[in-house]
DNA sequence: AAATGACCGGATAACCGTATACGGTCAAGT
DNA sequence: ACTTGACCGTATACGGTTATCCGGTCATTT
């Protein structure tokens, strides 16, 4: 029988019962665990409190991840494989232009709270968390086939030509993270709306990146079809990182 | 005599010896303030450090101001007239254009690390005076005649139309905020120079707020004077401000 | 009359020893 | 073979006491 050889083969982490109940498992405490970091804090979020919310033994946790910070990192993944593949879902519904790209990216980050924090760094909610491994991990999964976009825009009259690669991301970014960051420093008054905010953020950085002039249909053919793929692209990346981190495999051979 | 007369009525704080060499020392003191809490931050910069740094008593310094939080409120208030100041004097070089305020307000908060910290509320550097009352003192001097400012820009056609006044503020605060934050932590390779940096915000912010078309001789002058106008205003606030700052009266009557 | 610095009192830090909490393990149970 | 929860060791919180610091005052000096 093969399960006897497999039995035998078996290194570390062996496949369990029934993999989609296991799968489903782990999604259900990732569930409970976004749920108590959103009340509480990762700080004050224990393991115990996970386990005891999901209804599992805290030892059935490490049977999914190796430490406490790698089932965090698999909700934090999760939740970007929902954003990105809800960006990915949406931008097939109208024109996929950088703007439109901005704008479902801003959208989707402004109705999902795990993301705005790990996005702005916010303490209150990813405690000491917050200034650790962010750096390169956080934007990775955006990383993937990057240039390669922005080279395709480039090539099609679809980015501005006179700001360096550095500068384009410079500005991107700091448009996204400001727009992200400062309305809710403002009194309330001032405050747009989720939706209009988005707006606000693709106009702003679709103003900044975009030549001025309009791009022939063809380049705009082009131009729609690099977006998808770079989107579908970092689908994949993210969700690659994702499987990784629900397997209880260790991350980093 | 009127000295005299003068001795009989005093109240709280009298004019002492010679008021411009009071007024050097002040100062002083507060050039000595400067150095330390960019040395060593706000909260570990006590008044005896400064006092003895500046080779006065600590009485002396309480002389000058009430409290030690004063004296700091007016080393901040003398950094922004400087820099309203240097706006001024730069902006009159060139067209008076919101463009050209945005690019010189940029470049002279990037040079002045405590207009910096400041805005961004730098704890690193302000300690616990970064959340305190920061909220509406901080961009008090630009509010002073700022709606008018955009008012007059409306009507000459040197502003878009589409956007709300709070939709507007929120864009101006978020390019700006975004432009500081982000590049301090990028990677150094990304990192445009500061002269550069304040170019590309006053380029992203320009986009963001003009409308397209060119603009008639006539409304461009308009908008150089409303532009001078306001940088004027602005300076006279900051001014004002510091004067009763420096002058050791009560600030809030 | 302005300047000084010793002095005051409240606040904060430092210390310390104890207790609790928590991440992680593993023998026992089903 | 998966799941459990009692158990372990350590890191952190806590409470209470002491010591130090530092903002602010004011009698004294020049």
């Amino acid at each position: 029988m093969v399960g006897v050889v497999e039995s035998r083969i078996r290194r570390v982490g062996r496949p369990p019962q029934d993999a989609s109940q296991r799968l489903a498992r782990a999604h259900h405490i990732l569930d409970v665990a976004g749920d108590l970091v959103l009340r509480w804090g990762y700080d004050k979020t224990t393991v115990e409190d996970i386990a005891r919310r999901a209804g599992v033994a805290k030892g059935t946790i490490y049977l999914h991840w190796k430490t406490r910070e790698e089932l965090f990192a698999a909700l934090l993944r999760r939740e970007r494989v929902e954003m990105i593949t809800e960006v990915r879902r949406r931008i097939g519904e109208g024109p996929a232009t950088l703007r439109e790209l901005l704008r479902l990216l801003a959208s989707e980050t402004l109705s999902r709270p795990l993301i705005r924090a790990s996005v702005l760094g916010d303490s209150e909610v990813l405690g000491r968390l917050t200034r650790q491994k962010r750096d390169r991990t956080a934007g990775a999964e955006l990383d993937a086939g990057f240039q390669g976009y922005f080279g395709t825009l480039l090539e099609h009259g679809a980015l501005r030509s006179d700001l360096s690669p550095a500068e384009q991301v410079t500005t991107l970014v700091s448009i996204l993270y400001g727009f992200l960051s400062v309305p809710s420093m403002m009194p309330a008054g001032y405050r747009p709306a989720d939706e209009r905010l988005a707006e606000l953020i693709a106009d702003a950085g679709g103003r900044a990146l975009e030549p001025g002039g309009p791009i022939p249909p063809a380049a705009a053919r082009a131009v729609a079809r690099a977006t998808l793929e770079y989107v579908d692209a970092a689908v994949e990346a993210a969700q690659r990182k994702l499987r990784v981190s629900l397997g209880s495999e260790e991350s980093k051979p």
